[in-house]
RNA sequence: GGUGAGGUGGGUGAGUGGCUGAAACCACCGGUUUGCUAAACCGGCGUACGUGGAAACGCGUACCGCGGGUUCGAAUCCCGCCCUCACCGCCA
């Protein structure tokens, strides 16, 4: 959620930013209409306190002479019931205000929660994702898968290391199981993962998978992607769709000391994503599931240097896939594929060699102070004001596109080759 | 699931319906004293919104789990909700 008076202060710039958003007129005009009605806001509150200055100082007043006993004589009992009766007169004034204010601020909050965070000035304009900027790309060739040039849904098959028919049974399509050494290997890629960012400095938290409603408000999932989410209903618990949720959330309603920061924090966890309406062959095997394992780095840092360490997570991302020997390219995400709370997005999509295309595996993104101003969350300088973070988050890796590239890519005629990097954590280099 | 207790500032913890934004202590920050450290002493020490100001800061309003009610006036009384803790039962 966008700052107010961050709005006033700089409403060109905000606009400019949200055109290369692709919004409809009508929600652009927001922007002044959020000015309008915080005008309207101010002078309804100045009203309100001065009413209500003058009743506290009455009703002291009409305190001191029952306390001192004055209110016994004719004059002063006449001035308390005056008293008594300006304060109901005002009181009345008073309800009426609240009730026009409340109504503004609910009109200005629904307003809020429609505009999306404004984009960094690196956010190149465009419609969707064939306008993204390509950031980095490979070097020369893609590579060619070996052995038979399977998929992965059918080296799944073939070495036993997932099973959908299985999932669909026990659960629903989009349920894999994984056996075996695909268990085995899954497990590897997690603590391979995890001791990466816990050697880059970040401290492991194992969340809870349920989340509750203040929680999932809190990164900005509640209330517009409410279908994103599976629901418990019966306790009103959320199922994570990522391991930010819970892990940003930590930090909610504090104020942290600002050499603390940067905060950074990793986390393993499932996501469960119900991903409504989507078919083809996009969601083939574990291009789409709904239950998926990924590692999250989250970060809370300093608005004065939020971005470089925006750079610092681009680069751990990098680093894991250099080691597991993924050609991959990183894309700069642009206005009209850039995520609603974002502002600046930077995608990471490894070559699928035998589905020969590129699968997102990671999303890294600064979100400036939309999160933590929906949250809360505010740093102090020495004795300053407190002042509101940023939040910062990525995939490190999301595991099931890992997977599948990583299986296409590695196959030969002998069996599926494990990167080096995996051997130490499978305790096998070959799955035949 | 059953029963009981309780939710006050960073922490512990007082608080009679008006003098309580809230005692006291601890922590923290600044200072004085002091061979050093420690101790002692003095002072400061919440947040949000509104308003004035270049700023320092001043003024106003709100906040003692959340929401509502009673009252001229509520941390204090009443109602609803949420949460926490303890014990019992069940259980990985």
């Amino acid at each position: 959620m966008l700052e107010i008076n961050y709005i006033k202060a700089n409403r060109e710039e905000v606009l400019k930013g949200l055109k290369k958003r692709n919004l409809s007129t009508e929600v652009l005009g927001y922007v002044d209409k959020i000015i309008m009605l915080d005008g309207k806001r101010r002078a309804l509150i100045g009203k309100i306190e001065e009413s209500k200055s003058e009743v506290n100082r009455l009703s002291k007043e009409i305190g001191e002479l029952f306390r001192t006993g004055q209110a016994k004589t004719t004059e002063s009992a006449e001035k308390a019931i005056a008293g008594k009766e300006m304060v109901t007169e005002l009181k009345r004034m008073i309800t009426g205000y609240e009730k026009k204010l409340s109504k503004i601020e609910t009109s200005i909050q629904n307003h809020l929660y429609e505009l999306p965070n404004v984009p960094n000035s690196l956010v190149p304009s465009g419609a969707g994702e064939d306008d993204n900027e390509v950031f980095k790309k490979v070097s020369g060739e893609l590579p060619t898968p070996g052995g038979d040039g399977l998929p992965h849904w059918e080296l799944g098959i073939k070495y036993k290391l997932f099973d959908f028919k299985l999932g669909t049974k026990i659960t629903g399509s989009g349920f894999p199981v994984f056996t075996a050494k695909g268990a085995a290997l899954q497990r590897a890629l997690i603590s391979f993962f995890l001791d990466k960012a816990i050697k880059a400095g970040y401290t492991e938290i194992i969340p809870p998978l349920l989340v509750n409603e203040a929680t999932a408000r809190g990164t900005g999932q509640l209330p517009d992607k409410e279908g994103q989410m599976y629901h418990a209903e019966k306790d009103n618990f959320y199922l994570i769709p990522t391991a930010e949720v819970p892990i940003t959330n930590i930090y909610r309603d504090d104020i942290v000391n600002a050499a603390e920061m940067p905060i950074k924090m990793v986390g393993y966890t499932p996501c469960f994503r119900r991903e409504a309406g989507s078919y083809g062959s996009d969601v083939k095997g574990l291009n789409r599931v709904h239950q998926f394992d990924k590692v999250e780095i989250v970060q809370i840092a300093n608005p004065d240097n939020s971005y470089d360490q925006l750079t610092e997570m681009l680069s751990h991302v990098e680093g894991l896939l250099n080691d597991l020997n993924l050609p991959y390219r990183i894309l700069r995400l642009c206005g009209g594929d850039l995520g609603f709370t974002s502002a600046l997005t930077y995608d990471f999509e490894v070559w699928s060699a035998a589905q020969k295309k590129w699968l997102e595996v990671s999303s890294v993104s600064n979100f400036e102070t939309f999160q933590s101003n929906r949250m809360k969350i505010r740093y102090r300088e020495g004795t300053e004001k407190p002042r509101l973070v940023h939040t910062l988050n990525g995939s490190a890796l999301a595991l099931p596109r890992i997977m599948a590239a990583m299986l296409e890519l590695n196959q030969t005629s002998e069996g599926i080759r494990v990167p080096e990097v995996l051997v130490p954590y499978t305790s096998f280099d070959l799955i035949q």
